[in-house]
DNA sequence: CCCCGAACCGAGAGCGCTCTCTTTCAGATC
DNA sequence: GATCTGAAAGAGAGCGCTCTCGGTTCGGGG
C-alpha cells in the first residue's frame, strides 16, 4: 500500500537505482531499449519520485514563497491586486514547474516564523509583496542568502532586487491631466510618508506643479478612506477656492469624494478628482473615478523574471514600470 | 558559509545528533542542564532543522495544498472569495504551523501537474475550492490516499468531506422574502445544471413555491453577467406580468438588472430582483442589490477543522452552514 | 551492600534519492 | 589477437535528520 521507491522501480526494470534515477530525470545516456523498460516499470507500480528526498540531496526544492508583509486589517484592501498578482506569478512559475508556498506575514509572530521557514531550506526563492518601507523583513530575508525580489522599492538601506511601477510618473500623468484640463488650484491628499509609494507619488505631485507655476497645497492621510475623507475637509477649510484635488490611492479618493458632496461641492464641475491604484471600487463610485493604474500582471511578470535570472546574469536589478492614466468622470 | 547540521550542533554542545534532535523537538527527557547547553549552541549557530531531511524520515511535510480548480477565466470571477478563503485557511493553519502550497489547475495539464504534486507525497493535505461537479479532480486525489476536504459539495460518485453552505436554504430565504413583500409572479434565473450550486439552488427556488401556490418560472443562465441579461429577456418574453427575479449568483442578477432597465422596468418598483454570493459588486448596483451572503470565513475555518481532524475522530464527513439573506434595495 | 528499575544519553540504522567513481563490454585500432 | 577507447550501467557513499534500542548512571529498597 505504501508508496513504490526508486528500488522497487529497479527490481522491477532489472536494473540499478542509478539507472532509474537517469531515465527518470531524462538524462541521455541510457540505451532506448532500457530507457522503455524502466518507463513502463514506472507506470506499472506508479512510481513518483519522493520530493523531500530528492531535495535532501539536490538542495533544491523547486517551490518559491509568496510572502505578504502586511499589518492583518490592510493586507487584502485591494482583492484585485492581491489576486492578480496570485494569478500571474502562478502561471508564470508554471513553466519552470514551481510551486508557491504563501505566506501572509503579518504580526511579528508571522515574520519569525516565515524567516525560521524560508531559513530551513523549504523554497529556493522568495516574491516579497511588502509596501511598507519601514518594514524588517526584506533586510532579513537578503541577509539570509536566498534569492529574493521585492514588489515596491525597499527601503533605502537594502540593496536587493525590485519591481515596482513609476510612481512618480504616475502623480504626474495624474497632476498634468488636471492642469491641462484647465485646474487652477491643485491640492493633494499624501500618503504615509514612511511608504515608498507614499513619499513618491507626493514627489510626483510636486515635481508636475513646480513645472506650472501652481503652488502646493497638501494633506496627508494613511491610505484609508476615513483618512482622506478627514483631510479632504482640512483641504477645503485651508483654502476653499481649490477646483482639483489628486489623491495618493483610491481609498482615500473615496473617502474625500464623500466629504466633497458632503461640503455641497460637486465632482467634477466644481473640484476635480483624480486616484491612484485603479481599485475595482473605483469603477462603481458616482461620478466613476479617474485613476492611475498600475501594470499589475506585468509586474509579477517581471518579478518572477527577475527571480529566476541568476543574479551574476542580471543586467539590472530593479524594474519601473510605467503606469498608465484610466480617464473616468470625476476628472 | 553553509548552513549548520544537527551534527555541528552536536558537537558544539559536546553530546550526541539524538540529544539534539530530542532538544529540538521539545522533548522532555533530557536535563535541564543539557537543554541549556544544547540551546546556547543552537542560537550561537543560528541552527535551523533542514526540512527535507525531517521529512524524509517523518514522512510529514507541515504544509498542505490549496486548490483551485476552475477554468483560467473563472477563477478568480470572485476576487473577494479567494481571498478571505486564503486569509481564513492562513491564520487557521497558523496554530499548527503548516504553511499552504497554493496551486491553480485551470488545465487539464494543470491537473496532471497537480496529481503529480500531491502524490510526491509534498503536503500532508488538500484543501479543494472547485465549483464543478463534473470535476475529476476530487476524486483522483480522494484514489491517493492524502485527505481531502472539498469546498462545495463534489460530484455524488465521489465521498469525500465536504464544506458547503446552504444552498437550498439560501436560495429558499430569498423566494420567501419576494413572497413577504407581496410578490405574486416569482421568476428564477437558475445557474448551469452541471454545477452542485446550480442544481441546489434551482431546488430551494421550487421548494419555496411549492409551499405557496405560486407556479415556477424558469431560465437557465450559466453564471455569466451576459447569460443573465438573456434570460433576463426571455423571461420578460414569456411572462411580462412578472414583478420579481431570484438569480442564482450575482453576476447574472447584474446581467438581469440591466435588462431590466433597458426594458423599462423600474426595480424594486416592478419587478424585484435576489442574487446570490454577495459579490463586492454587488454593493455598488443601482440599486444596491439584495443578495444571499456565504458564511465564506466560516467554511473556511470548517475545512481546517475538518482536515486537521483524523478521519476516525470525526463526527461527520460533512458542514453546511448557514447562507444568510443581505437585504438591501433591490428587493 | 547489592541489585533493580527509572531516567537519560549515545550509537547506529535507515528514510529515498542523486551523483561520483568504477566496472563492464562492444567496437575500433594496430 | 592484444590493446585501447568510450559509452553505458552498477556500486556505494552520503545528504541531514529521527527513532529504536542498548548502555550508563543514580537513587532507593531489600
Amino acid at each position: 500500500m505504501k508508496r513504490p521507491t526508486l528500488e522497487a522501480v529497479a527490481a522491477r526494470a532489472g536494473v540499478s537505482r542509478a539507472t532509474v534515477s537517469r531515465v527518470v530525470n531524462g538524462q541521455s545516456t541510457v540505451t532506448p531499449e532500457i530507457r522503455d523498460t524502466v518507463l513502463r516499470a514506472v507506470s506499472e507500480l506508479g512510481y513518483v519520485p519522493n520530493s523531500a528526498a530528492r531535495s535532501l540531496v539536490t538542495q533544491r526544492t523547486d517551490s518559491i514563497a509568496l510572502v505578504i508583509s502586511e499589518p492583518a486589517t490592510r493586507v487584502f484592501s485591494d482583492d484585485r491586486l492581491f489576486s492578480m498578482v496570485v494569478r500571474t506569478v502562478s502561471s508564470e512559475l508554471e513553466s519552470s514547474d514551481k510551486q508557491i508556498v504563501l505566506m501572509l506575514a503579518s504580526s511579528p509572530r508571522g515574520h519569525e516564523r516565515v524567516e525560521r521557514y524560508i531559513s530551513s531550506g523549504h523554497v529556493d526563492g522568495v516574491l516579497l509583496l511588502s509596501m511598507h518601507g519601514a518594514d524588517p523583513l526584506p533586510a532579513a530575508l537578503n541577509r539570509m542568502g536566498v534569492p529574493v525580489v521585492s514588489y515596491g522599492r525597499p527601503a533605502v538601506a537594502v540593496a536587493l532586487p525590485y519591481v515596482d511601477n513609476d510612481n512618480v510618473g504616475g502623480a504626474g500623468a495624474a497632476v498634468r491631466h488636471l492642469l491641462s484640463t484647465g485646474r487652477r488650484r491643485i491640492a493633494t491628499i499624501a500618503g504615509p510618508q514612511d511608504m515608498i509609494g507614499g513619499q513618491d507619488r507626493l514627489t510626483g505631485y510636486r515635481d508636475a506643479l513646480r513645472n506650472s507655476d501652481r503652488r502646493s497645497i497638501v494633506a496627508v492621510g494613511d491610505f484609508t478612506r476615513a483618512s482622506g475623507a478627514d483631510a479632504m475637509r482640512q483641504l477645503l477649510e485651508d483654502d476653499p477656492a481649490l477646483d482639483a484635488v489628486f489623491a495618493a490611492n483610491d481609498e482615500m479618493a473615496i473617502g474625500a469624494l464623500r466629504a466633497l458632496r458632503r461640503a455641497g461641492r460637486r465632482v467634477p464641475d466644481d473640484v476635480a478628482l483624480v486616484g491612484f491604484d485603479d481599485i475595482e471600487a473605483a469603477a462603481y463610485t458616482d461620478p466613476p473615478l479617474t485613476t492611475v493604474r498600475q501594470p499589475i500582471t506585468e509586474q509579477a511578470t517581471a518579478m518572477v523574471r527577475l527571480l529566476l535570472t541568476p543574479a551574476k546574469d542580471r543586467t539590472t536589478d530593479h524594474i519601473i514600470l510605467p503606469s498608465e492614466l484610466v480617464i473616468r468622470e470625476s476628472a
